[in-house]
DNA sequence: TAAAAACCCATGATATCCCATATCATCCCA
DNA sequence: TGGGATGATATGGGATATCATGGGTTTTTA
């Protein structure tokens, strides 16, 4: 599965349909008719909505059943309210999904959906909130770390 | 056998019938027709149901048979209660099942059920329990464990 | 035979499907 | 190189199917 990446702004109609950028549904691949999960960030205390490949899920769920001691209550914790709170989205023909109500207001949505890649997931904002949340990451980029090392040890997924 | 995500309320008539969300059923997949194994949850001191598709009944039993040696007696009294309390759902032709008397009790479940997910399994809550439990559940998250790592070498499902 | 369960059908709300169109990028050919 | 044709994308709206729910009727069970 490719990487999400790009930052793309489409419209919500008033049956709450949005299409998904085409560039994250081709990063999708084989796993589009298996659809996305959707669910209020956690790490973003909630501010927007965190989506996954549906893929990404069931690896989490087999990691729990697999090596349960490897992770803390918390995280367990977190597991149960992902399970919880996500909403399992599937595309029509023409690449939208349903965004339920409910992942629309916790995220402030309400004309417009920025969708913006993560590398193996994305996130969907409300504009207003996104411009002023990147500021303040663009910020906290201090002069040291205006560059990256990529770990040539690292695994290619797939 | 997919899995179980997302919450729903539904329903409870007076007949004591509830729809199981559609996803839920679709979930079951080909384990549809052999229903569903519901009990007290003992995880959660019995405020609420837990669900078993009726296989994981099975795979447990087999693992006491295969494996016996690595339950604990605790292990296996929590065995011995669950196979004594669950009581075997089946689907009519709506999607429905029959909660008895004695789990709508034990869970406090009047006229809603709330249907929460959980990976493999899912709870059948009442609306009124389940606010305050699940607000307990956030805030025993930490800030350092709002994201979780997915073990890639994991393998999918399906 | 009374109560409970299973079965059947009806209905409103909602989600899904299907088609139409506007916009834009790309391609092809003069 | 210009300009029209082609195709992909995003978006809107109507038609259709699905879902949750209520109620009635038949069948089973105690």
């Amino acid at each position: 599965m490719a990487l999400f990446i790009s930052e793309q702004t489409n419209k919500v109609d008033k049956k709450g349909r949005v299409s998904v950028p085409a560039q994250f549904r081709s990063a999708l691949g084989e796993a589009l008719p298996l659809g996305i999960a959707a669910f209020p960030s956690f790490s973003l205390q909630k501010q927007a909505i965190d989506v996954w490949p549906l893929a990404r899920l069931e690896q989490l769920q087999n990691s729990l059943d697999a090596n349960s001691d490897r992770f803390t209550a918390g995280q367990k914790n977190l597991a149960q309210l992902i399970f919880a709170d996500a909403r399992q989205l599937s595309f029509d023909d023409n690449g939208r999904v349903l965004l339920p109500p409910l992942l629309l207001e916790s995220a402030g949505i309400n004309e417009e959906a920025l969708f913006v890649g993560q590398g193996r997931t994305f996130q969907i904002w409300s504009p207003d909130r996104y411009t002023p949340y990147k500021a303040g990451i663009e910020s906290q980029v201090s002069d040291g770390e205006k560059s990256l090392s990529v770990f040539p040890s690292a695994e290619v997924h797939g």
